[in-house]
DNA sequence: GTAAACACTCCAGCGACTATAGATATGAGG
DNA sequence: CCTCATATCTATAGTCGCTGGAGTGTTTAC
């Protein structure tokens, strides 16, 4: 049996977070003690280290639920894993084509190296001028 | 003189977000019309394309403030609005390094192609068990 | 003069937490 | 058994940067 606490310390995942998932669904409420407080058992330790990775890979509480959803059904085929799965990396793949389209807007901003005076820096000029921009962003 | 709209529809902000930048203090209060309508003078359309640029490139709202403050005095020294791009620079590229981390993550746990069941799906049992993944995450 | 289009204020909601306040429970040492 | 530090409880509000709706009033074009 674990507190809140112990769960927290062997997952990583805040205390209030834990409770906000379990409010969202991702986990459910567990057992109380006499006291009211939450006791959870080793499973829930193991669906809430589930939860925590899949949040570091970035994919939404939504996509999480369907996960584990699926995840109780391991003799369903897995296509739809598989999908969820897949549709998030083209996100992160646009998501970094973006932030590098960014990252060389900002490149040529920053060209300016602050040895002058406001009225005549790159920054503040290419930001008031969109059309200094290389490319759409 | 323009209008909300003609604000709106030349710098592609969209009318409750120009009412919630004021609300922020990015832009002053404009004039009324008698009919309590805010009527703008092409000043505040440049300095609200300034902004639009601006988060278009992620800067944060207070990073525009800041900006903004700074580029109302011309003569000062440009250093601090160098400062705050090149910051913003650097976190973008922290953010492209994180993305793809999990890009690479994510490739090699979609790499199960839906053609079995959940109970031996890769992508499921990676989620599982982060012992699984290459890299810190 | 009328109707469509536009604008006003206020407030709620998004996602994924995070923080606070004030009350209660637990567990270890004496 | 008692005390006390620590842990936990609920409920609510705040974070960021908007976005949308309800209900009402204004402007403009015909």
């Amino acid at each position: 049996m674990y507190s809140i606490g112990d769960l927290s310390r062997r997952t990583g995942v805040k205390i209030p977070t834990i409770r906000y998932y379990e409010q969202m669904g991702l986990i459910e409420a567990p057992e109380r003690s006499e006291g009211n407080q939450r006791r959870y058992e080793k499973r829930e330790l193991e669906r809430l280290a589930f939860i925590r990775h899949a949040r570091d890979l970035g994919l939404s509480i939504e996509a999480i639920r369907d996960l584990l959803a699926l995840s109780e059904h391991p003799e369903r085929p897995c296509g739809e894993a598989d999908r969820i799965a897949t549709e998030h990396l083209a996100s992160v793949r646009e998501k970094i084509a973006r932030l590098r389209k960014l990252e060389s807007e900002l490149e040529r901003i920053v060209a300016c190296h602050g040895d002058h005076t406001i009225g005549d820096c790159y920054v503040i000029r290419a930001l008031a001028d969109h059309s200094m921009c290389e490319s759409e962003h």
